[in-house]
DNA sequence: CAGTATCCGTGATGATACTG
DNA sequence: CAGTATCATCACGGATACTG
C-alpha cells in the first residue's frame, strides 16, 4: 500500500523501500496536470502542440515537465520524426493505458457527484 | 468529461459551467494529501492526530487544510465532541467512500506497476 | 514545431506561537 | 487535543526569449 505503516518485522528493509518508491510515485502521479495528459492523450496518439491545445489551462512549461515525467515513468512513450520542422508525437504505454483506466473512474465520479458536492459547499458556506 | 472541450453549441453555457466546476473539483482532489487522506480513512473514524500519525510527512497545517477542503465538497464528515479536551472525528461520507474506491484502484495500479517503472526508470536515466 | 533556458512573482508549505 | 494565525522561505509555475 501507498499507505503502509511501519511494523518493526524483519522484511521493513525492502516494504518500506518499496513503499517510499510507491509514495514517490504516487506523488508524481497524483497531480491535475498529470492525471488530465494521461486522460486527454487516451487511446489517441498527439503532437505536443494538439496536447497543449487540448488541455486548457496549461503551460508550455508544465507540459514538457510532466510527459517527461510520464516518459521517465514509463507511462507515455515519445516519438521523435526527425523532419523539418520536427514532429513529436506522444502515446501511451500499457501502464499507461491502466493508469487511464483508474483515472476514467476519478472522471466519472467526479460527474456523478457534482450535485452533490454544489450543495454541500452552500451548506458549508452558509455554517 | 473533465476533459470537455468547447463546441460552441447552444447548451454551451451550461456545459462549461459544469465543465469549470469538474475542472475545479478535480484540482481539488487530485492533490497527493486529498487522496491520502481520503485513502487512509478507508471506512474508519479517526482523530485528527490520528490522521496526522497515520500519514507520515504531512504537516498539521496541510492536514487542516484539506481535512477542511474535503469537508467543504462532502467527503468527509467532520464531528466534535465538546469534552475537554475536545476530541474531534473524521470519517468519509458515501460520496467519499466512492472515491476512496477509485484511489484504491490508483494504489493498485502504482504497486503493480513498480517494477516496470524502476525499469523504465533505468532506461531514461541511462539516455 | 518542439524544446531548453532564464528570469521572476506568488502561492503553497512548514515552523512557530497562541487560543479555547 | 484541535484549531487558527502569522511569518519566512522556497519551489512551482508563467512569461519570454532563444536554438535546432
Amino acid at each position: 500500500m501507498v499507505t503502509k505503516q511501519f511494523t518493526g518485522s524483519p522484511e521493513d528493509a525492502d516494504l518500506t523501500r518499496a513503499d517510499s518508491l510507491a509514495r514517490e510515485i504516487f506523488s508524481d502521479i497524483a497531480n491535475k496536470w498529470a492525471l488530465l495528459i494521461t486522460e486527454v492523450l487516451g487511446d489517441r496518439t498527439l503532437r505536443f502542440s494538439e496536447l497543449r491545445d487540448g488541455i486548457e489551462g496549461i503551460s508550455h512549461k508544465m507540459l514538457t515537465q510532466n510527459l517527461r515525467m510520464l516518459e521517465r515513468n514509463g507511462l507515455v512513450e515519445r516519438t521523435v520524426y526527425p523532419t523539418v520542422p520536427p514532429r513529436v508525437e506522444y502515446t501511451l504505454t500499457e501502464p499507461g493505458h491502466a493508469l487511464r483506466v483508474t483515472i476514467d473512474g476519478l472522471c466519472n465520479w467526479t460527474h456523478q457527484h457534482l450535485g452533490h458536492i454544489e450543495d454541500s459547499r452552500r451548506r458549508f458556506e452558509a455554517n
